[in-house]
DNA sequence: GCCTCCGCGTACAGATTGTGTAAGGAAGCC
DNA sequence: GGCTTCCTTACACAATCTGTACGCGGAGGC
C-alpha cells in the first residue's frame, strides 16, 4: 500500500487531501508542522510525501534538507509563493516539484503518480548478502547462519538507513535525525549504544567491526562487501 | 556531457532554449516536430527531453507514449494549454513534469536539473583517483595500495575542501574559515599542522610534495595528476 | 656574499572530546 | 506479573585536538 505524507498548516486543505487521498486507496500521514513531518517521515518512512512551503517553526527548505539527508523519498512542493526564485530554491534543495497554490486535485494526484512511477521500478535491492549475515529489506528480516536473527523496532531503523547507504558515510545527525527526530540531532550516544546492539548481534568480532564501521567524529558506514 | 533533446515548433523558443542551455554547459539536440524528435531521441539518447505539447503531425501525448516504449529519459513538457485534464493526461502519458507556457528560464533550469539529479543519484561514486591514492567522497575514505588510509575528522574536512577545488589555490584563510570557522582565519599554523599529516599520510615522499602543493604566503592547492 | 627575518614543516605533550560497554529504571505488551 | 524494549546515565579507555617549541630555508636588505 502506498502511504503518503502530507504537511501543511491550513486545516481545511490538511483535511481536503487526506479525503482525497484516502478515497483513493493511499494511506494518509498528516503532519502540521515540520518537525512533526521530520519526525514522522522518519518512523513510517512514506512513498512520497507533499510539502506545504508556508510552515510554522522549522522553514520548509529546511524540512526538503533535512529528508534529503537521509531519504530519496519524492517530495511534491505546495506553495502560495508563484516567484520563480522560490521555486529553484525549493526543487535546488532536493524537492522533485513544484505546485503553486490554489492546485487542482487532480493536477496533484497526476503529480504523485509520476513521482510514484519513477521510483517503483528502480526497484532497490531488496537482499543484502554478506559473508556472514543477510538483510531482507522487504520483509524486514535478518538472517545470520540460517537463523533468524531478532532485531528490534530502533536496532532495525538505524540498520536500515546504514544498508540503503551502504558504502556511504552516514553522519551522525543523519542518523540521529532519521531514527528519532530532528530534535534528537547532538543526543549520539543513543548511536553508540545501538549501533554496539548491531555489532552485537551480527558483527562476527563484535570489538573489530567489519561491517558497521565508525568514522570518529563523522559518523557511521556499512560496508557490505568483505575488504 | 550532458544531452538535452529540445522539441518545439516555435523557432524563437526552441533558439532561446539552445542558447540558454548550451550556455550552462549542456550539449543541445533540437527538433521542430514529433517524428523528428522520437527519431533524434534514438539516435542519441539524450539525457532529458524538454518537449512542448503542440506539435505539427504526430501529438505531443503520442510523442510521450513513442519515448516511454523503450526509454525512461525524463521528459519535461512545455505547453500554453493550462487545463488540469492536459496536464494529467500529459502526466499520466509518461512525464515527469508539465510546464505552462510562459514559463521562466531559471525555474525550467531547476526543473531539469531536479528530473537529472533522480536519473544520477547524487550518490554516483565520487571518486578522485590519482597515481599513488584514490578518494571516494561518498563513503569518506581514501585507498592507498589497497589498503585504507585512516583520516580524522579534520584530516578529511581540509582534504575535502582542496580536493573540491582540485587544481586551484584555495587560500589560507578560506581553510581555515572552511575547517574551524571565521575566529581561526588568523591561525595559520593549524594548516601546517593538518596538511603535514596528510602528506604523511598520502604523499609517496612526504618531504617532496607532489599532490599537496604549498604556495608560500597563500595557501595550499591539491594537484591530482601527477606532472 | 652575508645576515636577518619570516613563514614553513615537524615533533611532542597535555587537555579535551569521542567512543564502546554495562547496567538500571520506565513504559508498553502479552 | 513477566517479558521485552527503549531511554538514560556512568565509566573507562582511546583518539583527537590544541598549543608550544624548534629547526630549516628562501627572500630581501645591506
Amino acid at each position: 500500500m502506498t502511504r503518503v505524507l502530507v504537511v501543511d498548516d491550513e486545516p481545511q486543505i490538511l483535511r481536503a487531501l487526506r479525503i482525497n487521498l484516502r478515497a483513493r486507496g493511499y494511506e494518509v500521514d498528516v503532519a502540521a508542522d515540520g518537525e512533526s513531518a521530520l519526525r514522522l517521515a522518519a518512523r513510517d518512512h512514506p512513498d512520497v510525501v507533499v510539502l506545504d512551503l508556508g510552515l510554522p517553526g522549522i522553514d520548509g527548505i529546511e524540512v526538503i534538507e533535512g529528508l534529503r539527508g537521509w531519504t530519496s523519498v519524492p517530495i511534491i512542493v505546495l506553495s502560495v509563493r508563484d516567484r520563480e526564485a522560490d521555486k529553484v530554491a525549493a526543487l535546488d534543495a532536493g524537492a522533485d516539484d513544484y505546485v503553486t497554490k490554489p492546485f487542482g486535485m487532480d493536477e496533484l494526484l497526476a503529480r504523485m503518480r509520476a513521482a510514484l512511477r519513477r521510483v517503483t521500478p528502480a526497484d532497490e535491492p531488496v537482499l543484502i548478502e554478506t559473508p556472514d549475515f543477510t538483510i531482507d529489506l522487504a520483509a524486514r528480516r535478518v538472517t545470520r547462519a540460517g537463523e533468524e536473527v531478532r532485531l528490534t523496532a530502533t536496532e532495525w531503523h538505524i540498520l536500515e538507513v546504514l544498508v540503503r547507504n551502504a558504502g556511504r558515510l552516514v553522519t551522525q545527525r543523519q542518523l540521529l535525525q532519521a531514527v528519532w527526530g530532528p530534535k534528537y540531532e547532538t543526543e549520539t550516544h543513543y548511536l553508540r549504544v545501538y549501533v554496539g546492539q548491531l555489532r552485537r548481534k551480527l558483527e562476527p568480532v563484535p570489538s573489530e567491526p567489519r561491517y558497521f564501521l565508525t568514522a570518529a567524529r563523522m559518523g557511521y558506514r556499512f560496508e557490505p562487501e568483505a575488504p
